[in-house]
DNA sequence: TATTTTTTTGACCAGATGGACAACTATTTA
DNA sequence: TAAATAGTTGTCCATCTGGTCAAAAAAATA
């Protein structure tokens, strides 16, 4: 009388939990773990509540894994720096690629920014994990650029902090940015943040 | 039959108010408005939710008037930055007093964040209005500096921005930053922090 | 001290919310 | 096409939470 468990994903279940995922990061990053209902999140994605909780077990599972598959895309930039690239031009399309980040994916922005002012509660293991490795890898790197003396010696556990706030800024802080830049459109201003910081870096990192 | 209208506050109702400002900064800022609870604030102030709810009418007032009274405070140190003084002086000044307020005013920081990630329901006039007088202000004078080459030509508005991200950054993401840089002290952490910004910004606003 | 006013609290309520479940429907498989 | 499995939903429940209220306690006032 053992049933069959089963274990492969049938075609809805991709799909439906595919559906519940985007729905959930549109709720949570607007209102927080606490303020996101389920109802807010079956209402976002046309299922009703009983049926999302058919696929996840409870809020906080679809919680933790919607941070779980936006932290490998949010650490994957910073392992693209090469050490075989020219350094400032590395660094630079770093900045780049999360400026970019804070504009197409102010979602998930948002909400691993809430995560971590709210203390981490779910994600202290993967910040002192995985993070903490590849961030520990790439200052080796920035030292031994510094040590060659192809750019300032600057900290670089610090630069990169500089460079994660202030990209990041455009997206978290979105309202205040476009409340006091007057009427500019949306992609002016991502264009001006561009300029205004490939010139910031440019000239705080050239080596002397 | 008219009874006689209270006026003035009491020694208890000014005592008490601000016990329960106190603990809501806390609570609020830890757990945001939605995850905040009224219970958890008297609990942190030991009072019960009766007699919280005897000083102020809901919670969204004590939640409004925390943030009101924080926003002040917040803008205050950018007024400071005078016309009278060496340019890059000034900046740096702005940027200490900004860093230190990170350290000092963490919570406050938190909520502050929180407000405006979430859309910034309750701020979004103050943004617009007497925040944005003073940065146009400001943005002003650095304007004239710049013309005046005495600072290097950069957007002011995201100068602003960029030092607003980078010192705040120390105290929302705090857990991210201490996860990060191994078992530092805090002290030591904002002092890396300072000498970093303040070479940063030396060397990017040093006129060419 | 007597009276009035302010402060405190236990008990209670209504709505929201996460979640359980049985019955029902649709899809897959044999 | 029949049986088995997967998917869906209406209904219900327990808990949490913001907020009320009347009565008691404490403090201020006359």
């Amino acid at each position: 009388m053992t049933k069959v468990i089963q274990i492969k994903q049938t075609r809805i279940q991709r799909e439906k939990r595919l559906l519940i995922q985007k729905a959930a990061l549109q709720v949570f990053s607007e209102f927080g773990l606490r303020g996101a209902t389920l109802d807010k999140i079956a209402k976002a994605c046309g299922l009703t509540k009983p049926n999302i909780l058919y696929y996840y077990s409870s809020k906080d599972e679809i919680y933790t894994e919607v941070l779980q598959s936006l932290l490998d895309e949010w650490i994957r930039p910073l392992k693209d720096i090469s050490e075989n690239g020219d350094p400032l031009t590395e660094i630079l399309k770093y900045v780049q690629k999360k400026l970019t980040m804070s504009k197409t994916k102010k979602q998930e922005s948002k909400l691993f920014a809430t995560e971590i002012l709210h203390g981490a509660p779910l994600t202290q293991n993967i910040l002192a994990g995985s993070l903490k490795e590849t961030v520990d890898d790439k200052v080796k790197l920035l030292n031994k650029w510094i040590s060659e003396e192809k750019i300032a010696p600057v900290d670089p556990y610090h630069l990169i902090f500089s460079i994660w706030s202030m990209t990041q800024h455009y997206a978290d802080f979105d309202v205040q940015v476009y409340s006091l830049l007057n009427t500019k459109k949306r992609s002016r201003i991502f264009r001006d943040a561009e300029d205004f910081l490939l010139t910031f870096f440019t000239r705080c990192l050239k080596p002397d």
